[in-house]
DNA sequence: AGTTTGTCACCTAGGTGGCAAAGT
DNA sequence: ACTTTGCCACCTAGGTGACAAACT
């Protein structure tokens, strides 16, 4: 099943997984949108607690899904991040995430079908910019109208929680966007606005009449070490050495180590022209 | 669902599918070896009919198999290789095949889960060497022993029927190896051999006792074009130059048409030496 | 002035057949 | 003599931040 597709095996099932809103979203039809019903818990967003994460307050659940624990993988790194404010890009074809958002899950019924999905809350109604002379992010004002709340269902959704527990569960499939019209099924940001991962996991309920059970069919995760800043371009430059560092992708820009070679700017290196084709 | 992975979802619904073997498989005990149970009909296989693919003689179906057809993709490249005699490579560490097995799927119930896999079954029970001289294969002797039986359930599996017959569904992540002792549930083949891939189109029944059922609840099917011998290096240098000519990933050896450049051996015209790192 | 976009060099990851060497 | 193995150059495919230009 292909990421973030419409979820034919759940029915009605994630109408309860709406945020709360700082304002209303703007009314569109793409068939990534989050329903509109808002009958879950409003506030802040709880930090989880060491070392298994803990779900958000919730209503009496499905043994199911009641039993369920979470672990934030890489979690080290995360803090690390968390810890200089983290930054993710976002840009109009997609950027994936880095740090990946991984898990390991546990308690599980390990006959019983789930869906594993995340989504982004608004971690406050606020628009940012860097203030690049003193390195700190300040506020520049209200949020812009919030982007259309998608959700990224895990591509292996649904399966047998004995699968889901078997190994570490990563959305690395997971892209962000700023593009509001978006096609791929992304998950739509507004640049310079803060926001909040949450992790959902989804007992697949064979009952009939299973959108009954939908609200207490679910159990929601939030890793406050895993909030950002969505950014079109790197703000915090140590940041941006920290991916360098981190990601294997960016291993280009490693310096290596002490050695100042090369001495001019890799452009200046290499061939310069490149004919454009098409 | 990794690929080949153990079927939990099929509850010995594959029993049946174990094939008519010119001698007995060697006992072995990996969690991909294929049941020995022989129910299913002998006898040569069955070419395809035009442009629909005929599933082979088989008993009474489930309705929810019974009126589902196979279309064969790519099927001129198909027959392209098939009238050269198609060698696929096997390799230690596993080697996809070229072309790759691709189907589109009509008349499953749009609702119902499925499951597809693959297997390879010997076309005969004999072993083969290539005549260069004459560039023709000639049969060299008895078969080998017969490898581990191995399946290949497609990735996706289980999926409802809607999501199989929304596009065109290929196994792209299917590997072939002459390695017995392979522990990647990849399937093993001997080299020097003719095999005939099948697919397997298997109605997850829901029933409690939905193994009474297996032998109603699948469809199999046969395209005599996709047969193919397997090999270690190709023998038969015209399907090389196929390969080549329609493989992307060997677009590295195409020569740029009439051009002689380049004129020396490409290993002549590069950095010969490499340094060896850890 | 601040933010966004598009292109680029440079990586990771992995699928090709060629080829020399080893194996049988 | 025939077959298999391991390594290699050369691809496809796509994930990085840098940077100049464009946008607002």
């Amino acid at each position: 099943m292909p990421a973030s597709s419409p979820a034919a095996f759940l029915p009605a099932s994630l109408g309860v997984l709406a945020p709360p809103e700082p304002h209303p979203l703007p009314e569109t039809s793409s068939s990534w949108e989050r329903p509109r019903a808002t009958l879950f818990p409003s506030g802040p967003c709880t930090s989880s607690a060491e070392p298994v994460a803990q779900p958000m307050g919730q209503g009496p659940k499905n043994p199911c899904v009641s039993g369920v624990t979470v672990q934030l993988e890489m979690k080290p790194l995360w803090e690390e991040f968390n810890q200089l404010g983290t930054e993710m890009i976002v840009t109009k074809a997609g950027r994936k995430m880095f740090p990946t958002f991984q898990v390991k899950i546990l308690g599980m019924d390990s006959l019983a079908d789930y869906a594993l999905l995340m989504d982004f809350i608004p971690l406050d109604d606020k628009r940012y910019r860097y203030a690049f002379h003193s390195s700190a992010w300040l506020v520049a004002g209200k949020a812009d109208p919030a982007t259309p709340g998608r959700v990224h269902f895990h591509p292996d959704s649904p399966a047998k929680g004995a699968q889901w527990m078997r190994q570490i569960v990563s959305f690395d499939k997971l892209k962000l966007t700023n593009n509001l019209l978006d096609d791929n099924g992304h998950i739509i940001l507004n640049s310079m606005h803060r926001y909040q991962p949450r992790f959902h996991v989804v007992f697949v309920d064979p009952r009939k009449d299973s959108a009954r059970y939908a609200q207490e069919n679910f159990k929601s995760f939030v890793f406050a070490e895993t909030q950002f800043t969505a950014v079109t371009a790197y703000q915090n430059h140590r940041i941006t050495q920290l991916k360098i560092a981190s990601n294997p992708f960016a291993k280009g820009f490693r310096e290596s180590d002490l050695d100042s070679w090369p001495v001019a700017p890799r452009h200046l290196l290499s061939i310069p022209a490149r004919s454009r084709s098409s």
